[in-house]
RNA sequence: GGAGGGGUGGGUGAGUGGUUUAAGCCACCGGACUGUAAAUCCGGCGCUCGGAAGAGCUUCGUAGGUUCGAAUCCUACCCCCUCCA
């Protein structure tokens, strides 16, 4: 490995390299590398934040070295300390099952599945016995975990420590102990826990793993790390127009730090755009539709990439209605009476594929009593109804409060009352980014 | 085990018998502007029914009670925190 390649592998995107000269000899010797990772089964959706790390993983499996992913099942149950809830609900095997499966599905969109191998943290906890924990327990002190700075300012404040917590990290350590870690890559926040895992490995007999210490990533509000709990977060399975729009709407400030963590830019080109941004002559838009068709094609392809930009110009800087709405609504006729040709009921389909029916049979039988002038091939939809079942509004008050702030248009025009008329192939468009299509009806 | 403090809408935080669906701020939503950036301005922000006017229901830890009327008073319970042991 050139001294080129070296330096990025242990300097881009990195805080720090625990210990550098022992960890540069170790890739000297030309062996594979066993990488640590691990996940916690409790949540299953991986986002941008977690792709930092990841992607730091697939630079070195380029290399030839080998990912260890670890599936928590047993520290999911603790829940890693924040100092926020401490107790969490079990999960039964089977939603661990489930999201572990999603999870894999979207780890392997960044990391190379040839070259990892997945194991389950109860194949060395399963059969744990007292006898284990306590000797687990015996290799460290209070006063060491009370360095770690989340428990030192809860211990300093009084606010509460369960045992169970000082668990985490035990159990974790424990984890490069049984898979003979030789890196563990964590974010800053895990810094402490990754120290562990080494000092256990040297007590127990181990060579230390080597720490890599990556920096959180901030959400799209630019200001806290990106979290799903926060709904700051891209996710990696987010739909690519989605993707690329939540990219077009980051502050300034995150262009530069996205386009280092998260995509493979050429470090002089990301370099130019830092020093070019406040410039008059640059636009930061154009850095941002860069960085948005950069991400989409790295968790779609180029295609999406490009057509989510297009649609981007085309639906957001030109207010033009989009290829595609992201809900398809056709109408499904009742049979017979003139009220059915008024009101039909309607079949919906979401960009994902997923269907549902929405019944109008309440409007059609005796319901509201209208006066809007319907053309002839055209008919009557309740926005509240479609708009709720559809969810795109999370109830039918807010549909309300659309109408009458002028949220909502069909075919162009400002629709006030909550029933409006339609025609096959007319387009709703609800708030800034939401729209429907109506489709011909199926015969 | 003892003493004290506290639980209000997504968050923060006012409110101690009636004009309270509950101030202000944040977040969020819609509109204007725009680069779905920042800043700014306007409006909105419990649910259901109604085209609307309006009506009903629900909400201040939980359950009861007092009262014409309770987030506010009483009782019991649950939970959280602080100090002492």
């Amino acid at each position: 490995m050139d001294e080129q390649t070296k330096k990025r592998l242990l300097h881009r995107g990195v805080v720090e390299v625990i210990v550098e000269s022992e960890f540069l000899k170790r890739l000297d010797e030309g062996k594979p590398l066993r990488l640590k990772m691990g996940f916690d089964p409790s949540r299953a959706d991986i986002h941008l934040g977690h792709v930092v790390g990841l992607r730091k993983l697939r630079q070195f499996q380029e290399e030839g070295h080998k990912v260890i992913l670890i599936v928590g099942d047993w520290t999911a149950q603790i829940g890693d300390p924040t100092g926020q809830s401490v107790t969490r609900p079990m999960l039964t095997a089977e939603a661990v099952r489930e999201n572990a499966q999603s999870y894999l599905r979207q780890f392997f969109k960044v990391v190379d599945p040839d070259k990892t191998q997945v194991v389950w943290q109860s194949e060395w906890f399963g059969n744990f016995t007292l006898a284990n924990i306590i000797k687990l327990t015996s290799y460290f002190t209070v006063a060491q975990f009370l360095a770690r700075e989340d428990f030192n300012n809860r211990f300093k404040e009084g606010r509460p420590i369960a045992i169970t917590e000082l668990m985490y990290p035990l159990l974790q350590a424990y984890d490069s102990v049984a898979i003979e870690s030789d890196v563990e890559f964590g974010g800053t926040d895990q810094k402490f826990n990754l120290l562990v895992g080494r000092e256990l490995q040297e007590k127990m007999g181990q060579r230390r793993q080597q720490c890599l210490i990556m920096p959180i990533l901030p959400g799209t509000d630019g200001v806290r790390k990106m979290s799903k709990s926060l709904d700051n977060y891209i996710a990696v399975e987010e739909a690519p127009s989605e993707m690329f729009g939540k990219v077009m709407s980051l502050p300034d400030t995150m262009i530069v730090p996205y386009m280092e963590l998260l995509t493979d830019l050429p470090a002089a080109d990301i370099e130019e755009i830092r020093q070019s941004i406040g410039a008059p002559s640059f636009n930061p838009m154009d850095a941002k539709k860069r960085l948005g068709a950069e991400l989409v094609a790295i968790f779609h392809d180029s295609v999406a990439a490009r057509q989510a930009r297009e649609n981007f110009e085309r639906v957001v800087q030109r207010k033009e209605a989009p290829e595609e709405a992201g809900l398809v609504a056709t109408p499904v006729w009742a049979s017979g009476s003139p009220e059915g040709a008024l009101w039909p009921d309607f079949r919906v389909q979401t960009a994902g594929g997923e269907s549902f029916a929405v019944d109008m049979s309440q409007q059609r039988n005796g319901g509201p009593s209208v006066s809007i002038e319907v053309a002839e091939g055209s008919f009557l939809i309740d926005l509240g109804e479609l708009l709720t079942k559809g969810g795109i509004a999370p109830s039918k008050g807010q549909v309300k409060r659309l109408l009458a702030q002028g949220g909502i248009e069909v075919d162009g025009s400002k629709v006030e009352s909550m029933v409006c008329a339609v025609r096959p192939g007319g387009l709703i468009k609800a708030g800034k980014r939401d729209y429907i299509r109506i489709a011909q009806a199926s015969e």
